[in-house]
DNA sequence: TTTGGAATTTAACAGTGTTCAATTACTTTT
DNA sequence: AAAAGTAATTGAACACTGTTAAATTCCAAA
């Protein structure tokens, strides 16, 4: 059966056709106006053949958003070198701020943007398997600090939470514009300068 | 001249009607589904009018989100009656983490959405006064804390932003549904959880 | 060569923010 | 009171948006 393989292979290369051409467009017009006519114009198909390798716009983002998580887990491999499980931790945090940084529209699609979230409820099996496994990793690493006697008196679930509350927060005033407040001469650099803060705080628990 | 006295005040009348029915649309059926002609309709004029009154879809969300700032602002005043700047500080974690729980589209407004910040870098006179303000406060009770020997061997901004950040986070990212992650019965329960741990934390600095 | 089915397109629907010429309403002047 | 002038308001149009569904094209199988 050949054919139907040839076959089956030209709708998966398609079906990247369009994600490719959905990201460029994202990445250099954003989320509102890349839209559906766009896209398809750009690999020179019309715009209802999206909607037979996609059930909508969410769909395309959501599996757009799992290619950040996919580029932030590639970017944390480095972290297996890191034996002590508090410097992992810190370091866990820069690279997450600098992906951010580095990757601000992605970013938000991954853990800002509805669309991708939105696209989660709509269909049948309704977790969020991509923040998930990022979730559990952080999760792991917090409990082997706690293993080596950080974080006394504290829960592991909710200290979680907070850490990475703490990091998503900078980053996302930052890329939601609410940083103007800040008085500094590096208005840029007040994330690192907070991640800097942070890690003392670390250090003192 | 009272006649045009009596039209400038139905020039604002005006005005406000348009901001009322704006946010009870809002608020009623979020940003994205709350249009120019929805607006329109519900005050019984013309579609064009409000750009009579407004530049811009942005503005009108700019003005709504004001209309946020002084309903935080508010909610804070009961913050004066706290002596000790810890103890105040904390207060203000709380209600600021309250607010944000029980007015979740207009704390998405203020502090997520790109609307009101777009329409600041539109005007001429672009500086976010509103957040400003705001977190002037804070600041300036982190910087009461300090006097008192809390927060040894921190900088003031970045500590700021870094104790702005991690409440933000937290609301933000259980506003935007990315809570679904955590492990706990208590899903909603979450941010509370994660400002308990956080008031530990600050005992300890 | 005809048939069957999948892939793709075309056209339409119902909406969006925004602009601007035309019209209405109303105050001021004659 | 009638005419002029000005401000307020409307209506229509423009260029888009996501989405659906019928019509059409394409191509392998019979």
């Amino acid at each position: 059966m050949g054919i139907s393989d040839r076959k089956e292979r030209e709708k998966e290369e398609l079906r990247e056709k369009i994600l490719g051409a959905a990201k460029v467009l994202f990445l250099e017009k954003g989320f509102e106006k890349t839209s559906i006519r766009n896209i398809a114009d750009r690999i020179e198909y019309s715009p209802g053949i999206l909607y037979h390798y996609f059930r909508d716009k969410n769909e395309i983002f959501h599996a757009l958003h799992q290619d950040g998580f996919q580029q932030l887990l590639n970017m944390m491999q480095v972290l297996n070198a890191v034996r002590d499980p508090l410097e992992r931790l810190k370091a866990m945090g820069s690279i997450y701020i600098t992906f951010a940084i580095q990757n601000p529209d992605m970013y938000d699609l991954m853990f800002i943007k509805e669309a991708p979230i939105n696209h989660i409820h709509d269909s049948e099996h309704d977790d969020w398997k991509e923040g998930g496994g990022t979730f559990n990793y952080l999760r792991d690493t917090i409990q082997a600090c706690m293993n080596e006697g950080h974080f006394e008196g504290h829960q592991l679930e909710p200290l979680s939470f907070l850490i990475w509350s703490t990091v998503h927060g900078m980053v996302s005033l930052q890329i939601r514009g609410r940083c103007e407040v800040i008085k500094e001469e590096n208005k840029e650099g007040i994330v690192n300068s907070g991640l800097e803060e942070f890690y003392r705080i670390l250090d003192k628990l």
